[in-house]
DNA sequence: CCCGGAATTCTTTTT
DNA sequence: GAATTCCGGG
């Protein structure tokens, strides 16, 4: 039997209720995560339900992984065998890989990120429209869009009611014909592939629908229309569904979430069951009330009340600094202070920003301090250049067709194959219907090029051929290194870095990178799964499987993310920096009117802290370059003024002219570094 | 075709 | 200020 007897009576009931479809309305800090996770516990273990016939879907690799250690921890390892616990992407990708017969795809299918699709766009478009380079931003976006509402490039031009619209419908069409013939799928296809291959296929549907008999979904004001289909087909008409959200924390509307999902949720399911949590378990009271007021500004569909019994707490400060440099080193010699204070670990703080750009000037001050750091997400390790190179190669690996990681690594590093060479080559591929990659070896070649560049695509075709049939029949981890070798990938970095430490660091990239290959292979060894190195690929565009080795050596590191990254995380102290109007809220935002949900961004902020929460602004900061004066957030003034403590703020003020009184000696210095 | 320096653009947020 | 793109001379 599951013990569910550490839930609050509403936590209970939403673990138990397994009759119909269940919306769970879960509060920041309300549990929701215990709830799924002794959820899936209970259907184990006292519904007789098999494990494999349960998925949980989430948004982010790392709330998946917690969630599936959270549930062998309850079930033990062997109860947890054959549970699904993964992102959307994910199960997409799963149910591609499975079903790529009947989605038209063959097994080495690539997965391009954003740049390489922003790329074939502008390829596309270049081609078709002659257009130069400003729209490719709106139609990738609009392609997204369209992606994300299920719908197909023949629809759109259907639908298409002004000539840019028919453009960009043209453009999608195209462009969705050459990832085909790269036998390759972007973000959006994860999703919406097996979507319509659902709604096409009765027998695959039916296939999913018997392995999948109770489905649960995290984040739920996350999906978008097209993840909402992928539940519906998936659900049907059983019972066996259970959602959890909260529309104050849906932050992701710009890319294509529907926090209206939620309520739709109603309509699609009439029996839905609706289960709110309330009651906060993670912050003490004035930061919740603050919460609670600064999201109180927003429409609210849902009645929601957060409460909570613990005490209320330190106040709620905010920090007003001269400029962001001194901000940074204010947050990092407080750090160092309280860390001893409290007699707590470096990883119970965390700063928190809007933008990854902003981690720069606080990595630079916790250096100094030699304070160990953990920067998570931004594209830091999947968009340098040298993993970007590798993956390039190993995407050519498992798949010939992939043009786009053909043109990525053609040249780099520098083979005297150049524009001109390319240019032709793809003319005369796409001629001849075929691959770049397989063009390379073709015996027509002759007529278009000069015998020297022939001579160089061919010499790369066989050479790479070989490799390939390497990895298939030997070990592919070392056919990847025996590649790297090969292209002195080293010596091409060395040259080609600042430095020769730049280089090292790099080069220690790429070692990491093709040690995740190998852990992945080595990991379904043991477990006597087959994982094939297209699998391997796959899974590490999704960013899945990386963080598995920092989690690894998860060390004492103060925590440094974006506000979006920090969502689902709790830490004991945060510090929100940039707390400045155009920041905090974001330009664009405040011109694109969407200021409710950067409010929710606030909000969220907030609710990670426990126990202590600090709000930092500059007075001058650094942007392009030079220094802009800035003026406070808006939001800061949404907190309630008697749970606060402001500092700095009036230059003018007694206390202030004290303090600037005592510190001469700093202030001179700070002067003369004052821009 | 490559290299180096100059000019220019650039920053939301993520799977 | 950094990263990308542009441009002219080997």
């Amino acid at each position: 039997m599951v013990d569910l007897s550490q839930l609050n009576p509403r936590q209970r009931e939403a673990a138990k209720y397994i009759d119909g479809p269940l919306l769970v309305l879960a509060g920041a800090g309300s549990g929701k995560t215990s709830v799924i996770t002794r959820k899936i516990a209970y259907l184990i273990g006292s519904c007789g339900i098999k494990a494999h016939h349960i998925a949980a879907v989430t948004f982010t690799n790392k709330a998946a992984r917690e969630m599936k250690e959270r549930v062998s921890s309850l079930v033990g390892k062997g109860g947890a065998k054959g549970l699904t616990v993964s992102t959307f992407h994910n199960l997409g990708l799963n149910i591609i890989r499975f079903e790529n017969k009947t989605a038209g795809y063959k097994p080495g299918f690539s997965i391009l990120d954003q740049d390489d699709c922003k790329g074939i766009i502008r390829d596309v478009m270049h081609r078709e429209h002659g257009d130069d380079g400003d729209m490719i931003e709106l139609v990738q976006n609009a392609i997204s869009s369209l992606k994300n509402d299920l719908i197909e490039p023949h629809q759109a031009i259907e639908m298409a009611t002004s000539p840019q619209e028919m453009m960009i419908a043209q453009t999608y069409e195209v462009y969705q014909r050459m990832l085909r013939a790269y036998n390759a799928v972007d973000f959006d296809d994860l999703i919406m592939v097996p979507t319509l291959l659902f709604m096409k296929h009765e027998e695959v549907l039916a296939r999913w629908q018997k392995k999948i008999r109770y489905l649960l979904v995290d984040e739920y004001q996350d999906t978008n229309t097209s993840q909402y289909e992928l539940v519906k087909l998936l659900v049907g008409h059983r019972t066996g569904l259970t959602v959890v959200g909260d529309d104050d924390q849906s932050i992701y509307a710009w890319r294509g979430a529907k926090p209206e999902n939620l309520s739709l949720l109603k309509k699609d399911f009439p029996t839905l069951k609706l289960v709110k949590l309330e009651q906060n378990y993670r912050s003490t009271g004035l930061i919740l009330n603050a919460a609670n007021r600064v999201i109180d500004n927003n429409p609210h569909e849902f009645e929601k009340k957060l409460w909570s019994d613990k005490g209320y707490g330190d106040p709620i400060r905010i920090l007003k600094c001269r400029n962001d440099e001194v901000e940074s080193e204010r947050i990092a010699t407080e750090i160092v202070e309280r860390r001893l204070r409290y007699g707590c670990g470096y990883k119970d703080f965390a700063v928190l920003y809007r933008g990854n750009h902003q981690s720069r000037v606080i990595e630079m001050k916790l250096q100094a301090y030699q304070v160990p750091y953990k920067l998570s997400g931004g594209q830091s390790f999947f968009g340098r250049n040298e993993i970007k190179d590798i993956m390039g190669y190993l995407r050519l690996l498992i798949n010939p067709s992939d043009d786009a990681a053909f043109l990525r690594i053609i040249n780099t590093p520098r083979r005297e194959i150049g524009p001109t060479t390319i240019e032709k080559l793809s003319e005369y591929a796409a001629m001849r219907g075929i691959s770049m990659m397989s063009a390379t070896t073709e015996m027509g070649l002759e007529q278009m090029l000069m015998p020297k560049a022939v001579d160089r695509l061919r010499r790369f075709g066989h050479w790479l051929e070989n490799i390939t049939k390497n990895a298939y029949t030997d070990d592919p981890v070392a056919a990847i290194k025996e590649m790297i070798a090969d292209i002195d990938y080293e010596g091409y970095l060395l040259q080609n870095s600042g430095t020769p430490n730049q280089a090292e660091r790099r080069m220690k990239n790429v070692w990491f990178l093709i040690d995740s290959v190998n852990k992945m292979i080595e990991k379904a060894d043991e477990v006597g799964e087959e994982v094939t190195i297209e699998d391997a690929v796959g899974k590490l565009i999704l960013r899945d499987m990386m963080e598995q080795q920092e989690q690894e050596d998860e060390t004492d590191q103060v925590q440094l993310m974006t506000l979006h990254a920090s969502k689902g995380l709790e830490f004991p102290h945060v510090y929100i920096m940039g707390m400045e109007e155009e920041l905090m809220p974001h330009r664009n935002s405040i011109e694109a009117d969407t200021i409710e949900e950067e409010r929710r961004l606030m909000y969220v902020g907030i609710t990670r802290a426990k126990r202590t929460l600090a709000l930092t602004y500059a007075g001058k900061r650094r942007q392009y370059g030079e220094a802009i004066t800035t003026t406070h957030s808006r939001f800061l003034d949404e907190l309630p003024p008697d749970d606060i403590t402001w500092e700095g703020r009036d230059e003018s003020s007694e206390e202030e002219k004290k303090q600037r009184g005592q510190e001469t000696l700093s202030s001179l210095r700070n002067m003369l570094a004052d821009f």
